[in-house]
DNA sequence: TTAACACTTGAACAATTATTCAACTATCGA
DNA sequence: TCGATAGTTGAATAATTGTTCAAGTGTTAA
């Protein structure tokens, strides 16, 4: 769709592959359907403001009105991005009264995301 | 900018916090620039192409042609992305004759990426 | 039952972004 | 020098996406 084949260079791998065995043309990538379910994971938490509900979440369960005050955005807003997060099974939820406790569903995003806040520290 | 203060919802926390101590009102927000900055590090990662470049450069460097011709894409669309790659420090390159190798500038990122493909495989 | 509250949802709009295309630089071999 | 190769870059286009707005659901207290 958004190629065309006869169009590509042909590298010649002049210095840089000096030996007959190409590395790169060894490596056989897994579908594309895997990479797009992890870039997908990734760009969930690539958002200032699902990062910063998931940050909130680190300390327990909270409801939508107080996400949303202690953010400072609107209910809607909050609301949509939390049902990103829970389809992506990063956050879950739970009824009580009027109220929706969201929380984590796994601590693996909290590791994650440490070791992102490590790599822009430097 | 996009938010009235005066609209937003005062939630009284009735059943959802029973004590006087509402725990997400004592959490103080690193400020903004922060979450911007990581949110953007996980948004760069969060795309399947330069997931799937970051991918081939684990198993060492690689140029742009090679990168390309494994991926069917065009030179053009690899070094766009390369570009962001190297703009976000995760990647660097060294100039070969006519050819750039690019590779990993650093394997926090092969174990970020690992933990999220832990994620995906629940 | 009524009103207020907590939250969700779909549509619309604005902003961002990935790829393509065309033109460009730089290096190498002849 | 000339042509071919490897790569970069800016503009344009199409697709995606975050927030707002308005209208909805369901629960609780009066």
């Amino acid at each position: 769709m958004h190629h065309d084949k006869e169009n590509l260079p042909v590298c010649e791998h002049g210095s840089a592959h000096p030996s007959d065995q190409n590395l790169v043309n060894n490596i056989n990538l897994p579908d594309d359907e895997h990479f797009f379910d992890l870039a997908e994971f990734f760009s969930v938490i690539g958002d200032s403001t699902r990062i910063k509900i998931l940050y909130l979440l680190f300390n327990g369960e909270c409801c939508v009105c107080d996400i949303s005050e202690k953010l400072g955005m609107s209910m809607s807003a909050i609301s949509h991005q939390l049902r990103v997060l829970k389809n992506s099974r990063i956050v879950k939820y739970r009824k009580v009264g009027k109220s929706v406790l969201y929380s984590l569903d796994d601590d693996h995003v909290k590791t994650i995301i440490n070791m992102g806040v490590e790599h822009i520290e430097e």
